[in-house]
DNA sequence: GCGCCCATGTAACTAGTTACATGATTCA
DNA sequence: TGAATCATGTAACTAGTTACATGGGCGC
């Protein structure tokens, strides 16, 4: 049965509009959407020797004369097909898991200064992560290429979900600091 | 070894006041951190067996004359040495996985038409979402409880969050009903 | 020759879900 | 009596990470 992993698809996207071997597949990933997705070679590698099995992809003959050996694959008309469909369904919603509010939840066992202190760190990583967003987006404003309309929305999404996180922890360290006082 | 499991950690603070059942511990989380968290029972018992043996928690003497039987378990000395320990310990970050982020990326080979209906549907599930928050934060303010305040942090995150991923939508849909009179 | 990058791959492990099996009690 | 809920558990599976092993080519 072809699986449904999120891996498949993603190297099918990259597949897509030229072949590629699964080490520049996973340098593709992380040169244009590492801030939302993440992919690695213990997963990539096995996917693809299925993918082949499924007929979703298939090895390019070796051209030789290539200077390490690399397995190049190319996307199938059932990738493609297989590929379209996923695009068009929708997301089916996992379970949310947020570790930080799962840890401020159970706050009253440790006390607020404790909780100050790790807020406050999740804030610097947030911002961070905005900068980077932010620079980003500025290279998409400086190198303008038509290609990338789709890429502009998914960072403005994170800059918009960075941004608002940035304003929920300092809400949330004020909260923090009344309790303080209050021990 | 004791592992790092976050299924062993919040039975660890679920039992930290008082003991439980592996069902009772799975109501609990259904009933209070639902919105962020959530857990099976393929999950829970199976660590709740492993926390035993670990020393974490231990199994009360089955008081007898219970109804259906029912394991009850409680918090030791070690489980909540290591529920603290991890407390404090700052949230590790897994890459995030934003599989509508990951669709839109692709649109382009889509086109801006079937985007448009996801996102739409996405933003409904966001809305949705909202309301449910709000009614639970209006549930905060009118049922006072003072060991609420850490509940009602987390709460103000997901409302804020879902207000800001609406707003995005917004936006991304204008800009695809442009790319879709470009057609 | 050494270190770095290209490149592929496997093994062991962790985490978790879904579906199923089982059975007692409660209440309409 | 039959449905709902309480309650526990397992088996099979999927997804994924980390660490390791291996080796070629390139440039200094």
């Amino acid at each position: 049965m072809v699986s449904k992993s999120r891996t498949q698809f993603i190297i099918l996207a990259f597949l897509y509009n030229k072949p590629g071997s699964g080490y520049q597949i996973k340098k593709a990933i992380e040169a244009s959407v590492a801030y939302f997705w993440s992919e690695s070679y213990g997963q990539i590698y096995p996917v693809l020797k299925k993918m082949t099995l499924d007929g979703l992809v298939r090895q390019k003959d070796s051209d030789s004369r290539h200077q390490p050996r690399s397995n190049i694959y190319e996307i199938t008309k059932k990738g493609k097909k297989i590929l379209l469909e996923w695009l068009t369904t929708d997301v089916i919603k996992s379970p949310p898991r947020l570790e930080i509010l799962l840890k401020l939840f159970f706050g009253g066992l440790i006390g607020p200064s404790v909780m100050k202190e790790m807020i406050t760190r999740f804030r610097s990583s947030k911002e961070k992560e905005m900068k980077t967003l932010q620079l980003i987006m500025d290279e998409f404003y400086t190198n303008p290429a038509g290609h990338a309309v789709y890429g502009k929305m998914t960072v403005r999404y994170g800059i918009k979900v960075s941004s608002t996180l940035i304003e929920w922890c300092d809400e949330t360290l004020e909260e923090l600091e009344k309790l303080t006082k209050l021990e």
